[in-house]
RNA sequence: CGGGAUGUGGCGCAGCUUGGUAGCGCGCAUGGUUCGGGACCAUGAGGUCGCAGGUUCGAAUCCUGUCAUCCCGACCA
């Protein structure tokens, strides 16, 4: 391709909204152009990126026997309706009506549609398993796109559920793909982790996802060098041991504390530290008023308080209702004579002695309580986050925590979908038996954009060679001096007569223009054809070394090849 | 949805406090000189200053409303 004729546009500054350095190389390389608050269209250079990881997403996704389909992505409200998920989905769904006002949906997801299109043409045990797949793109209202294309509104997802009679034919599907998806990420040059992770509204069994390390990251995950233990902080359980233990139970006694309300103040106030402290929160769970205790520098995980609910609606409790639960100005909240529906204790002050608590009276706390003796909750849980230093779930040794952005997410689901739509079959001894489901997804976008947060300089972009635009550029250094322009064709199409991705930057731009463009957009191998080319040499150079390397014209073709196919093998 | 910020040629920005001809750098076009890490000179094209009202003789500038975009938070198969 010659690139003074191609689409192809690079911008010299950042464009102010871009934050990340893979929001700003897309934008600067012109892979893309936004068209809206996380709407992008994709310019020829990154249609080319996408294509290349969908590509080795293809190929490992047949490897396993998965078939390739093709859903709709405009889908008919009544499927979203029979699983309850039209309403659950909320705001978050794009819905739209047809011309005789039938409802419709850009989908966001595809459960429904590929369990729909199964319940019509399973019935027998004799067919199944089997796994279905597409990639497509997906439609979400993201109450906050960010980053560029790291979340979206609209994107490129790959989508894939399995079918099987029972439990255990999951679990082969689930390793299957758990397996695949290991192979294309490393494929994408990505270093990740595989992490546990909650199954949250999609219901179901295990869950992991594909985190690749990143400080942009939206999700946080724990991890042990130790072991190798890996789970988003969701998930992760805490593991709680007595805290004070040498102390002995003292007598509850009640403080006055006027306006001493935040846990700083009472750190302040009582001259000690947080760990002394129990903090009493009210939540409002689907409609029931909630008290929610623990220490006083812990944070509540609320996904682990929806499991504990199987709750779909959480939020903080308005002022209103904490100073009715309470009876107290907020900032006083207590477990003793607390007027709620539920109380909730996390499992680490259950293992505390002689806290501070709030009285639910303003401007009055008590210390030296302890539970059990003083107060008695309807549930103790864990229901924390776990948070750095804490002992690692599954081998004692202190955790760490980093951020991660999730490309990949795979779910054993079970028959919540099979069941809700009816998707059903004969087992052997004729008894109808609802299929065992489940979905795998990854984000195509996503993970382009993750493979440039971790492949990049404060030149541009370093492309793999799995997923380059283009193998390779070649770099005319002086337009004007015919010899120079007629090599530079020559070594492009040996190159492109072998099947080799190749530019060729005859643009009439001076030689600093088109090295720092060939930067930028991140080639793996640049091909500089100078002065030297009366010698017969040309110069071979990699995006990711410093140093370049003078070749004979004649053997620059293979050495190409050679240094591609290293790479790819 | 709560908090914060910003909207001025394709990109980056100034001008706004104190109303009066819309500016700079980059990019783009033409000509010339250059030519291995974002050249130089000359000439030129391109903007209803987000939009709608209002105040005023006169609004990019002041007021009101609205829309859009970005960041933090909440939320997130």
């Amino acid at each position: 391709m010659k690139m003074s004729e191609m689409f192809f546009t690079t911008l010299r500054e950042t464009p102010s909204e871009a934050e990340i350095p893979s929001h700003q190389l897309m934008l600067r390389a012109g892979l893309m152009r936004k068209l809206a608050s996380g709407i992008y269209n994709y310019l020829p250079l990154g249609k080319r990126v996408l294509k290349k990881v969908e590509e080795i997403v293809r190929e490992e996704m047949d490897k396993t026997g998965a078939q390739e389909i093709l859903a709709s992505a405009l889908l008919p409200a009544e499927l979203w309706k029979e699983t309850g998920r039209w309403n659950v989905f909320g705001p978050e769904m794009f819905k739209l009506k047809d011309r005789n006002e039938r409802e419709f949906c850009l989908g966001p997801t595809h459960e429904e549609i590929f369990t729909d299109i199964v319940r019509n043409e399973i019935k027998s045990y004799k067919q199944l398993p089997f796994n279905l797949y597409q990639i497509q793109t997906k439609y979400r209202d993201e109450k906050r796109p960010r980053f560029g294309v790291m979340r979206s509104r609209e994107f490129i997802m790959k989508d894939a559920y399995s079918f099987d009679k029972n439990w255990d034919g999951l679990d082969i599907s689930y390793k299957k793909m758990y397996d695949a998806y290991c192979a294309i990420f490393d494929r994408c040059g990505l270093k990740y982790w595989v992490v546990d992770a909650d199954t949250g509204a999609m219901g179901g069994k295990d869950s992991n996802e594909f985190m690749v390390p990143s400080d942009v990251g939206e999700a946080e995950v724990v991890y042990c060098d130790e072991c190798g233990y890996a789970a988003n902080v969701e998930k992760a359980p805490c593991v709680n041991r007595a805290i004070h233990a040498e102390d002995v139970e003292k007598e509850i006694k009640k403080v006055a504390t006027p306006d001493v309300k935040t846990v700083d103040e009472l750190m302040h106030f009582f001259n000690t530290t947080a760990d002394r402290f129990v903090k009493t929160l009210i939540y409002s769970i689907d409609g029931k008023a909630v008290a929610v205790m623990l220490r006083g520098d812990r944070e509540v995980n609320i996904t682990k308080l929806q499991n504990l609910f199987k709750a779909s609606d959480i939020e903080m409790a308005d002022r209103n209702t904490v100073e009715s639960v309470t009876g107290a100005e907020v900032g006083f909240a207590g477990p003793i004579n607390i007027n709620v529906d539920v109380l909730v204790v996390d499992d680490e002050v259950a293992h505390m002695k002689n806290f501070i608590i709030g009285a639910n009276e303003t401007g009055y706390h008590y210390e030296n309580v302890n539970y059990g003796r003083d107060f008695k909750a309807d549930v103790v849980a864990d229901i924390r986050n776990i948070e750095v230093g804490e002992p690692c779930p599954k081998c004692g040794k202190p955790i760490n925590i980093a951020r991660g952005i999730e490309v990949g997410h795979i779910f054993k689901l079970g028959t919540k979908y099979t069941e809700a739509l009816g998707a059903t079959y004969l087992d052997e001894n004729g008894q109808e038996q609802p299929i065992i489901m489940g979905c795998y997804g990854i984000g195509i976008n996503r993970t382009v954009a993750a493979i440039i947060e971790q492949h990049h300089d404060d030149r541009g972009i370093i492309w793999p060679m799995s997923v380059t635009p283009y193998h390779v550029i070649i770099v005319v250094a002086s337009n004007y001096q015919p010899e120079q322009i007629q090599a530079a064709e020559k070594i492009h199409d040996e190159l492109a007569a072998r099947g080799i991705e190749v530019l060729l930057d005859d643009r009439d731009e001076r030689a600093g223009v088109k090295f720092n463009d060939a930067d930028l957009i991140g080639i793996p191998i640049r091909i500089t054809v100078g002065k030297k080319i009366s010698d017969g040499m040309v110069e071979f150079k990699r995006r990711d070394k410093a140093e370049s390397i003078d070749i004979p014209i004649n053997d620059i073709v293979n050495k190409v090849i050679d240094e591609i196919n290293r790479e790819l093998a």
